[in-house]
DNA sequence: ATTGATGAAC
């Protein structure tokens, strides 16, 4: 009789296991693990094993859930106690993966070559250097330091946390290095903004992948050198392996911050011809891109081409902060309410677009009540908050209210908060004030070109042309280089650039006609003749203002 | 069972 029984509680556990195999859901599995609960199987291992891994590790899991299922066991094994810091590692709370590995160390377990890739990818995710090093020293002590898969991960923790000369020293110590070892190592020197040697070693690769060259990419993307970024997407279309979604991300933010629409959609296009899946993070792309480059409807499109219920507050700060620059404040505001409907809780990210659009919308009020709402909901005002907020005031001249704002600031006044003053003070003539928050940013940032710049300005609005120069000269002496202003136009898919006072792009004449006929417009509201078009009278104070 | 990349504002 318990034979049969016990026959039966094997198959049934057979059953279970293979069902578990299947399961794509918590909702599945956790009726799956109800099931062997009330068959009292709940100990038995391998099915443990496969809860613990699914609800961690899964895409659609529950690193919680696993946690809670581990937290009844009386004895672990080395594999579930490894799985949950596996799992905490890549959650939103990879300082569990050290909370865990920390209760393993007290109640004596060893742990042993998978446990720590995953603690040294914790601490990369925390962006925590500390931590990582302690890390390392328990790596070194536990006699795990020449393992591949370990040094492979110290070196994108290192990188990550902006160590990269640790880094380097690890990558230079690997004796036979794979691609995991190279991608890291060019990752980290493209996440620190060093370029030169991202490029180097992207060069000296034998063997490159598609995250090789995405890594690459997104490095140019993220110090501002987009157009290189778009050289080499174009190269890789050429030469290297197919784009996936992380390329595509880079790629789009490197359209948006050039204006280039016609590439944009073109991109766009590419990805659907690719048949990349269009997730959320290429959709919200998709969205940012558009409405960077002005194509605010387009924008919308995308936008709402995302089902609410699977929306993220990525992709509603990406429309509400685009709805903003392009000027439509009530929609942008509009936009905010839908979002709090579908239960999208905001950040702080949202109130900074949302204080952008009252500073368009000139929305004193409105931007009151937002930046009180940072508080009220639990979140602390960064100094981008309290520049925002600045804008918002000097914008609307209530140049004392934003004095007062910044004197009774918790935090010390950064360059963009006075700098958001300063403006505040040129566009409605209070000179006097100007000139001190003018003087207090040179002092804040004397390196900085534009700082000179700005105060040179307040004094050629004031007539006082000496004192406009003696800042240029003032910064010359310092060794202060001017790093020339310049913007892109993209016509028919072609990015043309212009620097201030460049002659040397082919159609430079017709250009300066265009813009004086423009500006002549903007002032007196009515057209000049042709004639008068293409005379080039530039005033004294118009040159000093464009530096 | 292991390591490496991505979306929002300044």
């Amino acid at each position: 009789m318990l034979g049969v029984l016990s026959c039966k509680i094997a198959s049934i556990n057979q059953t279970a296991l293979s069902l578990l195999d299947k399961c794509k859901s918590m909702l599945e599995l956790k009726q799956l693990h109800a099931v062997v609960i009330s068959f009292g199987l709940s100990q038995d291992d391998p099915f443990i094993s496969k809860i613990l891994c699914f609800s961690a590790l899964s895409n659609s899991g529950d690193i919680d859930y696993s946690y809670r299922v581990f937290s009844q066991l009386s004895t672990p094994t080395i594999f579930s106690w490894n799985t949950i810091i596996r799992g905490y590692s890549s959650s939103k709370n990879p300082i569990r993966s050290l909370f865990i590995y920390i209760k393993m160390m007290r109640l004596g377990v060893a742990p042993d070559y998978l446990t720590y890739p995953f603690l040294v990818k914790a601490s990369a995710r925390l962006l925590n250097q500390e931590t990582g090093v302690s890390v390392h020293a328990h790596i070194i002590k536990t006699g795990h330091e020449s393992d591949r898969f370990i040094l492979n991960s110290l070196i994108h923790m290192y990188g990550s946390c902006g160590n990269i000369v640790w880094a380097r020293k690890i990558f230079d110590s690997i004796q036979g290095k794979n691609l995991v070892s190279w991608n890291s190592m060019l990752d980290g020197y493209a996440k620190c903004g060093e370029m030169v040697f991202a490029q180097k070693v992207f060069e000296s690769m034998s063997e490159k992948d598609v995250r090789s060259w995405s890594s690459l990419i997104d490095g140019y993307v993220k110090t501002g050198e987009y157009r290189e970024a778009m050289a080499i997407f174009e190269k890789m279309r050429v030469v290297g392996p197919k784009a996936n979604e992380v390329t595509m991300v880079s790629v789009l933010c490197a359209c948006a911050h050039l204006g280039a629409l016609e590439k944009g959609r073109m991109m766009h296009k590419y990805i659907v011809d690719c048949g990349l899946p269009l997730t959320l993070a290429l959709q919200t792309s998709l969205v940012d891109m558009y409405a960077k480059c002005g194509a605010i409807e387009e924008a919308l499109l995308a936008f709402h081409g995302v089902s609410k219920s699977q929306s993220d507050v990525l992709i509603w700060n990406a429309m509400i902060g685009g709805l903003a620059t392009h000027g439509s404040v009530e929609e942008s505001l509009k936009l905010f309410k839908e979002m709090q409907i579908v239960g999208i809780r905001p950040d702080e990210v949202t109130y900074l677009c949302l204080l952008a659009a009252c500073a368009h919308g000139g929305l004193v009020k409105e931007a009151w009540y937002f930046f009180e709402s940072l508080n009220r909901c639990g979140m602390t005002p960064t100094s981008e908050h309290y520049a925002c907020m600045v804008d918002v005031l000097a914008r609307a001249g209530q140049l004392s209210t934003a004095y007062q704002f910044i004197y009774q600031m918790p935090i010390e006044p950064t360059a963009s908060v006075l700098g958001a003053l300063l403006s505040g003070c040129i566009n409605h003539r209070n000179l006097a004030l100007a000139e001190i928050v003018g003087r207090k940013l040179i002092e804040l940032e004397p390196n900085h070109d534009g700082r000179y710049i700005g105060l040179s300005n307040v004094y050629a609005v004031d007539k006082r042309w000496d004192d406009a120069r003696s800042m240029r000269e003032a910064m010359e002496r310092r060794g202060v280089k001017k790093s020339p202003g310049f913007s892109f136009v993209e016509i028919s898919g072609v990015l043309h650039r212009f620097i201030a006072h460049d002659k040397t792009h082919p159609e430079s004449e017709q250009t300066y006609s265009m813009l004086n006929f423009v500006v002549y417009q903007m002032k007196f509201g009515c057209c000049k003749d042709n004639q008068e078009r293409s005379s080039n009278d530039t005033s004294t104070e118009d040159d000093l203002l464009l530096f």
